[in-house]
Order: structure tokens, then C-alpha cells, then sequence
DNA sequence: CGCGATCCATACTCGTGCGTATGGTATCCG
DNA sequence: CGGATACCATACGCACGAGTATGGATCGCG
């Protein structure tokens, strides 16, 4: 039934490791990383994990230095390239509804921020969107006062909107209705 | 140094148990819900927990029974006895932003909705204030589609706002600052 | 007073998950 | 082709927290 289903014959290393941690995170959350947990869904033993890492907390720390690092650094640049500055909004919001998969280890660790490791790297991340959000309302015409108040409301409902929907499931809403949602919050919270 | 603080002297109920369990979850979360701990914070061992309840888990279902039924109604209730449909939403904006301590508990199961025991509980509650605050944003003159909209995004914006102060806290904002950001959000969110 | 019910302490068992020790197998390279 | 290195398996020790067993203390009440 759970045999391994993955055919990776080759050895692993360190990155392998990393990766599966983060796709373990983003389904069942940081407290369901446990290191023999990992090894059978990779196919091997812990004994191969105590020789990449010499710790359960060192995989962790790499684990989520990794995912800073890959970062959403396509988005924040293709919106930025974007030429007229109102049309910056509408798009960023379509764009991050629909695309939610990316989304998932932010959520996760959204949740875990009881863990002392986590709270560094979500603080870096959250407060660089937020630069990057108060930004584009600025170049959307807002005050600097205005737009920063603004940023914070917009990357709220964005974390709250996470937690409701993956985590919780409010009552199941359409796909219709959510195209339908994400218009009204554009309407909103974008400046005319 | 952490010595029986509390002098009560007297012998515990079920109830007690209960409020001290919520009191932990709302300091440092769900999973930190130990009897153990529990025990040694309310002066007593182990061998007086599992007298007053079966198991852990049966303690963290009563806790949240407990909680569910304490709920937010008194809020809810004076502010539908406001007579100016209008003035209720900046009215219960600006009591939920300055009575933060009650929503810990909220913002604690929210980080828990792992634990199937939270999720069903979560549900009924978000469910109950969606409903409520659609009612509101109707009876303030938006038409019934928009109202559930803005409903939802208000609340996600209430959500992510607790997921962002009292477990990460970016960048610490001032009191008038974040006086000047309700004020913000009441414009941005209540109709004219 | 005294006795039954209620509440609590002490001392265990048991499962789980981290980390270690040590030996085995595969791979690369001279 | 043989040995050094990289990778992995097996078998442990150990800590921690849930749950159990059992006896002791304390309260209510006739």
C-alpha cells in the first residue's frame, strides 16, 4: 500500500533532504517533521539522515533558510516590471489567488510560530512583502501614511484568508464565487 | 521562583481544570496542553487530573465546550441593540482593536487546526461571527452579494491581524499608530 | 463521632521519537 | 582492481509524557 512509491534509486543528499522536509511542512505542518517519518517516505533509514545532518533542528534551519531563499522573487519582479503602475494591484491579487500552491509553507509556518526557529525567517519574509506591497500603493497614488495602513490591511486579509481556507474549511466556496470575491476585494482595496 | 503562586487552597473541580487549560492555551498554544504541567501550575500531581477526567483529550474537548459557550456574546448582543445600523461596524471595529485579550484564545486555535478536535469548534465560531458580520454590513445599506464579501474580507483581515501581533510580532507598532490604522480600516471597509 | 464518597499523591508501565554506535555497501579514483 | 570516502542499515540508549494502580487524606453528613 505505502511501499515505496518513489523509484529514486540514487543516493540523497543533504538538499533531498531539505526539500522533502519542506513538502512534509507545507501538508501536515512543522510539527509533524520528524526525522523517521522522513526517512520512509524517502525510501531509507534515519541512519542515513544522522549523516546529512547532525541534528532534527539543523534539517529544520537549512529547510527553511532554503525556502527564503527561493523566495517569491519571480513575482515581486514581473510585478514590478509591470509599466503602468494601477494595473500593479489588480494583477498581484489575481495572480497570488490563483496561484495558492506556492503559498502552502507560508501558511504552515504561519502556524508555527510558537517554534523560536521559524519567527526570524517569517519576520525577514513578511516585512520584505510588506515593503514591496506599501510600495506599489504608494506608486498607485496613495500617501506614504495611507499606503502603509493599507499594506497592512491587504497582507492581513492575504495571511487570514491562509488560515480560513487551507486550514479550516469555511464553507467550501465555488469557484465562481471566489473569482467573484477576489473582485470585490480588488475593488476595495485598490485605489480607483 | 515559580512556586505555588496561586494560594487556593481549596479542592479543584472539573471547571477549574478546564480554565486553567484555556488559560495555557492561550499563553503558548495547544500543544503545550500537558496534564503534567497543567498539575504542577495548579499545585497538585497528576493523580488528581485523571480523578475529575478520562484523558487529555477529553480535558481539551470540555476546555473548548467551555469556550464556545462563554463565546463573544455579550459583544454581539449590545452591539445589534445600537440603534444606528451606520455607527455599529467603526463601533465593533474599534471594540474588537482595543479588547484584544479575549480573541487569544482564537488566535491560539487558530495555529491548532491540525488537531481535528479544534477544527469542528473553529468552524461553528467563524461561522457565527461570518453570519453576523454579513448581517451587519446588510443592514448598513450594501446589497446582500457584497455584504458576504466584504464580510469575508473583513474577517480574513481580522484573522491575519491576530496571526500577525500576537504570535509574530512585526515590526512592534506604537498606539497612536495603530489607533491611526483602525481609523483606516473603518474607512477603507465600512460604506460611507 | 465515624463512615462513605470525593479528591489527591506516589510509584510505577508503556509508547514514541531523538540521538548514538557501529558495521555494512556502494561509488569514485588512482 | 583495491582502498578511501560517502552513504546507509541495524540495534541500541535515553528522555519525556500519557495513562494505571493503589493507598492516603479530606470533606460531607447522618
Amino acid at each position: 500500500m505505502n511501499a515505496s512509491a518513489k523509484p529514486e534509486r540514487t543516493r540523497l543528499s543533504a538538499e533531498d533532504w531539505e526539500d522533502a522536509a519542506l513538502k512534509l511542512i507545507a501538508d501536515q505542518g512543522v510539527g509533524a517533521l520528524a526525522v523517521e517519518a522522513l526517512a520512509r517516505q524517502l525510501g531509507v533509514t534515519k541512519g542515513s539522515f544522522y549523516w546529512h545532518f547532525r541534528t532534527r533542528e539543523a534539517l529544520l534551519q537549512a529547510s527553511l533558510e532554503r525556502w527564503e531563499q527561493y523566495g517569491e522573487r519571480e513575482v515581486i519582479e514581473q510585478i514590478e516590471a509591470m509599466p503602468d503602475p494601477r494595473a500593479r494591484l489588480p494583477e498581484l491579487f489575481r495572480r497570488v489567488a490563483h496561484e495558492l500552491a506556492p503559498h502552502r509553507v507560508y501558511a504552515a509556518l504561519l502556524k508555527a510560530l510558537d517554534h523560536p526557529q521559524v519567527v526570524p525567517v517569517m519576520a525577514r519574509v513578511s516585512q520584505r512583502r510588506m515593503e514591496f506591497l506599501t510600495n506599489i500603493y504608494r506608486e498607485a497614488g496613495l500617501p506614504p501614511e495611507e499606503a502603509l495602513n493599507r499594506a497592512r490591511l491587504t497582507y492581513a486579509a492575504y495571511v487570514g484568508f491562509l488560515q480560513l481556507n487551507f486550514t479550516l474549511g469555511l464553507p467550501r466556496i465555488s469557484h465562481d464565487e471566489f473569482d467573484a470575491y477576489v473582485e470585490h476585494m480588488i475593488r476595495t482595496l485598490t485605489p480607483a
